[in-house]
DNA sequence: AGCACGCCGACT
DNA sequence: GTCGGCGTGCTC
């Protein structure tokens, strides 16, 4: 038996991109007995100077090390007693590391809160708190007389004897500073440093239970089956048909049972909505993650899910890392959606990971959506996955119907229809709210001279400069670099420059002229980038303040409008066949969310898709709500074509500030690829725009139907396109599994 | 990713 | 002469 306790060697994972562990001796005066993986261990490395050092994390402790033993550096300091990366998360980590093929050091470091990653202590941590003392007087004492304010924040002090933090103090009034510190000169209040908590419960659960139709029982009844049990569920249903209610039926069950719930929600700005729901819903211990917290509170939150005291977990795509002791379930809502998969550095997919650890923790996995993914219904057809279809809209309500208008050869008013122009005049002689999608910002995508045909285009991309009328400016949505509006043609010095094309800006302009009695309101990421004008823009939605609105797709996911009757799809053409595989499934994806915003029971709503193509098979699966025939349609595409769901791909895309170079670097690494029976490689090509920020870009596709087979091949060849020498600026990076082929 | 070293052109 | 941009190599 090997003498581990002297000859230990450290094996450490710092948060560097390189694919690599670094091997140390531990400190001397630390008993290695208290040196559990998972800690944090903060160590020299590199040329650094040898003051600070820099934090890793201890993967295990070995007896050998590829290196000698006086090659090796010592340990600095020793942070945690116990791990803050519990080993069972630690296995999961590794397993995304060796999928997704990034530096273990990042996906762990990734994985923990910024607090932690700096070196600040894993505890709770603290925040002001004002409590209220014996001394202070009751409400109505004739000393408050003439001071309601005061009364007013005793009064809510009274019922929280724990005390109030300043946000909660500052929901009651705007001037409490001032109040509290008054009372606090009386002796009645004192100033305590509190751990932040869980989200309060509300006092009383106010909701009532509503009644579950027969699928939902039936859905409710298969998942409880499989509780304590590894199953993954894809609820399919409608929007309105009433998933958040099995969701919370499966939560009372497994909070019951002493067990967590991790929830996973898109990136959207509708996390406030869906919180309150719960938190009226429920009276256990609630905890969110999401982008919006500080780091303090993202610190809290990530610990009160892995000391155990919350029992419900609510975040975004990275809350997938949270550690959870008693895992009971894992539910993922709008499974299809794209912002579960990270598009930068370690691009995992939630999703995914959502099934592994439930396969890890043996739990169900729940993936919720109107338009499942594809890769979820072939894993239905796979019997991985147990469908549970509700097909009804809960309570009355009628699908919207979806009709389509054909524009070809039509005349059209800056984009918009006769017809369409008609149903919205119809709309508004009902008092109804008709809602315009257009997936394009700005007055108009393109600014042309009219004497020499001058297009104006971004001195660091290959894109034509976007014309915003209302900032007068012209701007790049690729780079985000910006412009005056141009008064002359720079080429020909012609005054006359005419926009082409239609923005959300010009739509929303032509319809004031169309309609000069209708509010209009226009949403998309310019008119409401400033803080809370999308909630004071939904708010006048709701108040029937608004009879047009018009809107990129930030309007089709999440909220529901139910005064309104009309949706007009504009851009349903490029979509149809846009340049990616899956463009085809994100339209029918769309039609089918947008479908979802509008309507009610005594107003089912129709939507209308302006379309050269209304022929289309796929939209007319759609009109039918035939999306088991439109999943037959797109899966026989991608059968066909040898396209994900049906093999595995891996894209290498590579970027330099030269022409050129990130082509010369793909063409190389190509060569470095075995042939292999069932491996294919595509490219290297040029990205669809090749310059984008003054960028050149290239990628190569590599894909098999044998996903085991295309990971070994990458085992191998990563460490070779690792070693190939390239120009100092190109950067080079791997995404398995793909969102998009760009 | 950082960081240091070393190499050439262009400044006080 | 050296200041500094960029290219290269290395990290237990």
């Amino acid at each position: 038996m090997a003498d581990s306790s002297s000859c230990g060697i450290l094996r450490i994972a710092l948060p560097v991109p390189l694919r690599r562990v670094f091997d140390y001796l531990p400190p001397a005066e630390i008993s290695p007995n208290n040196l559990k993986p998972g800690i944090r261990i903060r160590v020299p490395f590199g040329k650094s100077k040898e003051n600070s050092g820099r934090i890793g994390i201890l993967l295990e402790m070995v007896v050998q090390s590829t290196l000698d033993k006086d090659q090796l550096k010592t340990c600095l300091e020793v942070l945690d007693t116990e791990p803050v990366i519990s080993q069972k998360q630690l296995d999961l980590l590794k397993w995304a590391s060796a999928y997704y093929h990034h530096s273990v050091g990042d996906v762990l470091f990734s994985s923990i809160p910024t607090l932690l990653r700096q070196g600040q202590p894993a505890k709770l941590p603290t925040t002001s708190a004002w409590r209220i003392l014996p001394s202070a007087p009751s409400g109505d004492d004739p000393c408050l007389r003439r001071a309601p304010r005061q009364v007013e924040i005793l009064e809510c002090l009274n019922q929280n004897p724990k005390g109030l933090s300043a946000e909660a103090l500052k929901k009651i009034s705007a001037g409490w500073r001032n109040t509290i510190s008054r009372m606090i000169e009386k002796g009645w209040v004192e100033e305590v440093e509190t751990e932040i908590t869980c989200l309060p419960a509300e006092n009383q659960s106010t909701t009532s239970q509503p009644v579950l139709n027969e699928h939902q029982i039936r859905a409710v009844s298969e998942v409880s089956a499989a509780l304590n049990q590894f199953q993954v569920f894809l609820l399919d249903g409608v929007t309105g048909s009433g998933k958040t209610e099995v969701y919370f039926r499966v939560i009372e069950k497994v909070v019951s049972n002493q067990q967590q719930a991790l929830v996973l929600i898109p990136e959207i700005g509708l996390t406030a909505q869906l919180i309150d729901r719960f938190r009226s819903r429920f009276s256990c211990p609630i905890t969110v993650l999401h982008s919006g917290l500080s780091d303090k509170e993202r610190l809290s939150a990530w610990l009160l899910a892995q000391e155990g005291k919350a029992a419900i977990i609510i975040g975004t795509r990275s809350a997938i890392w949270t550690p959870l002791p008693a895992p009971g379930v894992i539910i993922v809502d709008e499974e299809h959606d794209t912002s579960y998969k990270q598009q930068d550095g370690f691009r995992y997919s939630a999703r995914d990971i959502a099934i592994v650890r439930g396969q890890r923790d043996k739990i169900p996995v729940i993936l919720g959506s109107a338009t499942p993914s594809l890769e979820s219904l072939n894993n239905v057809r796979q019997n991985k996955c147990q469908h549970l279809i509700l097909p009804e809209r809960a309570g009355d309500a009628v699908q919207p119907a979806i009709r389509f208008l054909d524009i070809r050869n039509a005349e059209l008013t800056n984009g918009l229809s006769r017809p369409l122009i008609k149903k919205i005049k119809d709309c508004l002689k009902d008092n109804k709210q008709a809602l315009l999608f257009l997936n394009r910002r700005g007055f108009s995508p393109v600014m042309m001279c009219h004497h020499c045909g001058w297009i104006a285009n971004c001195r660091h991309c290959d894109a034509n400069l976007t014309f915003h009328q209302g900032a007068r400016q012209m701007r790049c949505h690729h780079c985000g670099s910006q412009q005056r509006m141009l008064t002359e043609c720079p080429d020909c010095q012609g005054s006359e420059l005419i926009p082409v094309g239609q923005g959300t800006e010009q739509i929303t302009q032509t319809l004031e002229e169309l309609f000069p009695d209708a509010r209009i309101l226009r949403i998309d990421r310019d008119s409401t980038s400033r803080k809370g004008e999308m909630d004071r823009m939904l708010a006048m939605i709701h108040n029937n303040e608004v009879d047009i609105l018009v809107g990129t797709q930030m309007l089709s996911k999440g909220h529901h409008f139910p005064d309104v009757t009309l949706v007009g799809v504009l851009d349903a053409d490029n979509r149809l066949y846009g340049a990616d595989f899956r463009s085809t499934e994100r339209l029918a994806q769309l039609i089918t969310q947008v479908a979802g915003r509008a309507g009610r029971a005594e107003h089912p709503g129709e939507v209308y898709i302006q379309t050269h193509h209304p022929d289309h098979p796929v939209l007319q699966s759609l009109a039918r709500y035939d999306f088991s025939g439109l999943a037959d349609q797109l899966m026989a595409e991608r059968s066909e074509a040898m396209l994900p769901p049906f093999a595995s791909m891996v894209i290498i895309r590579a970027e330099a500030i030269r022409a050129g170079d990130a082509m010369t670097f793909l063409h190389g690494a190509k060569t470095q690829i075995p042939t292999i029976d069932g491996i294919e490689v595509w490219g290297p090509v040029v990205a669809q725009m090749e310059r984008r920020a003054g960028r050149y870009r290239a990628q190569l596709i590599i894909q098999s139907t044998q996903r085991q087979l295309l990971h070994r091949m990458l085992d191998d060849w990563i460490p070779k396109v690792e070693n190939m020498k390239k120009p100092y600026n190109l950067r080079w990076s791997l995404d398995v599994d793909p969102q998009d082929t760009f």
